[in-house]
DNA sequence: TATGGCCTTGGAGTGCACTCCAAGCAAGCC
DNA sequence: GGCTTGCTTGGAGTGCACTCCAAGGCCATA
């Protein structure tokens, strides 16, 4: 959506911003990552980013001439995707199968919607539960302040 | 040890609570609840109870002449306790440690407190990263919206 | 008395998400 | 050339939090 507005959706996975903030290390040209690299900016570990890509969590990753990965800017933005995603407790399952629906290309528009706006709602339950949980500790947080200091 | 109230808070780990909303299934005085009983209401397994019981998560329950588990609306709260700080991420490990300060008495009040202080920031945390992700969906929803539709 | 339902136990098994291992290749440096 | 560093692979192992199993006890109803 940023330079070449049509297929770039459905050309890979990393996508799907209208404004992104992110700042990439390097600038699109030179976006040559090594596995090590990604791994200092992700914080993931090589292991899981080499996991992710045979069960087919990562979209395809370039190979140098010697066939080494090279991560590009777009591999680190699906992977702070898939990052956030895990935070919210969503299985890895889900997130593949939304990889596949992105491989699917622009037909599956509604359906990657429809999985989006259910992971939504459950993440809007996830802070409520979350809020409750809170309330309980700051009752017990300040009994223990008061009767701890009175005894 | 549950009528006088000054050793209230460490006869017994479901304690704590100064204003204690929850209601119970049954008064105070009727409170033998069976395992399944308590399965219904908590929604926990009874296998996670009673492995809860042999991990040292669960404070010690009470037993009929049978030799059948009959908990108590104490015993439920603490599972309510538990269950909460389980939403949060928190170890199972962590929650052991918690029981186990419960048991030593008032003298772990200072401990107990900076425990949940700490749980408290990691929630906070929690929290801010999911309204961190909810911003990513909702950009990526608009995205679908808007695109799916004008093609 | 028999049947069914609910409960008991220790120990073994499961599913998820990594996490590690051994063996080996390629590049850079002394 | 030899050494180190960084990368490759498939498959095995780990840790957590359950989850299940087999074998059996107790008790109410038919």
């Amino acid at each position: 959506m940023q330079t070449t507005p049509a297929t770039h959706e459905d050309s890979h996975p990393a996508d799907i911003c209208s404004a992104r903030p992110p700042h990439h290390p390097r600038p699109d040209g030179q976006d040559h990552y090594t596995i090590s690299e990604v791994v200092a900016c992700t914080g993931l570990t090589a292991h899981t980013l080499r996991w992710y890509e045979r069960i087919g969590l990562m979209p395809h990753v370039d190979r140098s001439h010697t066939g080494q990965r090279r991560y590009t800017n777009r591999d680190l933005d699906w992977l702070d995707l898939v990052t956030k995603l895990r935070l919210t407790g969503m299985p890895v399952a889900d997130m593949v199968r939304y990889a596949e629906l992105v491989r699917e290309g622009a037909g599956s528009y509604r359906e990657r919607q429809e999985l989006l706006e259910q992971t939504r709602r459950d993440v809007l339950g996830r802070i409520a539960e979350l809020r409750d949980t809170l309330a309980v500790l700051d009752r017990k947080i300040d009994f223990y302040a008061t009767e701890g200091n009175t005894r």
